[in-house]
Formats: structure tokens, sequence, C-alpha cells
DNA sequence: AATGCAAGCAACCGCATACGC
DNA sequence: AGCGTATGCGGTTGCTTGCAT
């Protein structure tokens, strides 16, 4: 007996959005918010599984998407995510404001995978390549390659966690995130690492267009996450690269690694506080390049 | 102009996990 | 504690587009 599926397909629509269903969608969640996914297509009016809308709305629909090409200071960011955390894209997403997980995996799949083995390195585990050749084909180049479906191949990547003597990563402070704990959030679960990671000056996760308009969220049309107001940090690179960190004093925002699974931070205060600690000693192990073991080990323990 | 191929990207699928009862 | 449900995440697929022949 298999899992039930997710939703009855019979008569649902599948395939690519028409406008006139982006325009249902859009217009559902700006008036009633993201959340009830599963219920949302019905009351939207939509032929679509829950699923399939959250996808829509996440990585096209959302008025915080960044469109455009990425930037090389975000292919880099991102290299320098994905040799930490591996294919943790929605981690690696929350330090792209405008950016998907979607976005950066297909990224990293065309582009950056393929360009890192052209200069000599393993994409998957960011190490030196030895005798493999640089031209080797992708996995969507033979088609003949088709890979077998489904069983578990998620850690093709592995982490990238495995030490290295001779990989020097720099790492870049992650630019800051914010982590929200649902303010006025109509979602009711708070996992999301998009939700949770939303910053950008437009964003509109975790918050209803009329929130917005309300006042009731930090982030509105004006709002400005490098804004030099009060507890901000920042840190300059050896590229000249300047992040600046945010530590907020609104008790309902907390300035954000991952902090999925992170039941352990019960109140926001202690979150804050123990926030600012990571950080502290985040700062600490990038401005101490030698302590390239540590740094990885602590970024791995903020994913657990 | 027609065809084939590869790249790019949106969407789907299944599993993992948080959450509520 | 155990179970069912809802949601998030990452891998994979398939359609579209652009380029080469």
């Amino acid at each position: 007996m298999g899992r039930a599926p997710c939703c009855a397909k019979v008569g649902l629509h599948r395939g690519p959005w028409t406008l006139k269903e982006d325009a249902l969608l859009t217009k559902y969640i700006q008036a009633h918010g993201e959340g009830q996914w599963r219920s949302l297509p019905k009351r939207a009016g939509l032929l679509r599984c829950g699923k399939s809308c959250r996808l829509r709305w996440m990585n096209y629909l959302r008025p915080d998407i960044k469109r455009g090409n990425i930037t090389p200071e975000e292919d880099d960011l991102i290299i320098r995510m994905h040799s930490l955390l591996g294919n943790r894209w929605s981690l690696i997403a929350g330090r792209l404001p405008g950016r998907t997980d979607n976005e950066i995996k297909n990224h990293w799949n065309t582009h950056l995978s393929k360009r890192l083995r052209n200069q000599g390195t393993d994409p998957s585990t960011h190490k030196k390549l030895s005798s493999l050749p640089s031209s080797l084909p992708n996995s969507r180049t033979k088609k003949a390659n088709k890979k077998k479906k489904k069983g578990k191949a998620r850690d093709n990547n592995g982490v990238a966690a495995e030490k290295d003597e001779e990989k020097k990563t720099i790492v870049y402070l992650p630019k800051p995130v914010r982590v929200t704990a649902c303010i006025s959030s109509p979602i009711p679960r708070s996992d999301s690492n998009k939700n949770l990671n939303s910053f950008d000056s437009n964003s509109a996760s975790g918050s209803t267009s009329q929130e917005k308009e309300e006042g009731k969220v930090p982030w509105g049309e004006n709002y400005n996450y490098n804004n030099n107001n009060n507890n901000n940090f920042t840190y300059v690179d050896e590229n000249d690269h300047e992040f600046v960190g945010l530590l907020e004093e609104d008790n309902d925002l907390v300035n954000g690694s991952d902090m999925e699974g992170q039941s352990e931070f019960p109140t926001s205060a202690e979150q804050h506080g123990t926030l600012e600690k990571l950080y502290e000693e985040y700062f600490q192990l990038l401005n101490n390049q030698q302590n390239q073991d540590e740094l990885e080990s602590f970024a791995e323990s903020l994913l657990v």
C-alpha cells in the first residue's frame, strides 16, 4: 500500500500555468495570504493541486522574485555556500535575496557545475579533479544516460563536508537574512526557509500585501535591509566585497543562519542572543582562514 | 527551410519532517 | 507515544528555445 497521493489527480490541470491561472492564484494570495495550500486551489477556483500552486507562487509569482541573470557575485556566493552546505538549495537561496531554490538549483546544474568541472574542480566535492577529462558530459547531455528512476540519488553530491586539507575555501559572510517566526502571518507553520528567510525589500513571503499596506510587517516597500540604522555590522573580504549583517532589536526578527529545526531556540530573546553568538563565532572563523575545518564544522552544526 | 541536438527552465514527484490531535 | 495531515525540499523530467548543420 503506497502513500495516498497528495491530491486527487483526476480532473486537475497539469503542465505550464496559464495567465488566467496565474492571475487567480495571485489574486487569491494577495487577498488571503499564503498557506493552506491544500485547500487553496478549490477556494481560489483553480484546478490545480495545492503543491503545484505553492510551487508556482514560490518560484514564479511572488512579488519579491528577482528576475534576470545571476550576477558573478551571486555565482561566487553560490559556489562557496555549496562547498559548505552541499545541495541544500533552499539554504543557499536563503542567502540570495529574490532567488529561489529552484532557480539556484537549475543554475548550478546548467552553469556552475560545468564551470567548476572546466576549471578542474569536482562540483560535487569541490576537490581538484585529477584525471577526469574536463569535458565530461553533464547529466542531461546524453539522453542515453537516462537516469535510473528515482531511487534515492539524494546524496550524489554527498555533503561537501569531507575534510580537505588542500581546500582553502574562503567563505563570504552570509547576507543578512531575516528569520521571522511568522509575524502576523497567516501561515501556520514556520519551518519554511523561504518564509523564514525572506527579507528582501519587497518580500511578500509570510505576509500578505494587506499586511504590508497596514505596516504590520517591518519590510514595507521602502524597507532596506542594508539601512545602517542600528546594530549593523559589516565585513569586507579580501576582494573588497562588503557584507552587512543586521542584528535587529525587534524581538520578532532574528538574523538568520539556518534555523531550520532549531527548536531549541525557544524564545525570541534567546534566539537573538544565540544568533548573536553564532555570528560572532562565524566572524572569528571567517577572519581566521586557517580555521577552515572549524568553519565547516560550524556551518554543519547549524544544519543539525 | 528543415531537422537535430543541447541548454535552460518550469513543473512534477516522492520523501522527509513539522505539527496537531 | 503514535498516527495522520500539511508542507517543504531536492532530484528528476519534459517542454521550449536557440543554435548548428
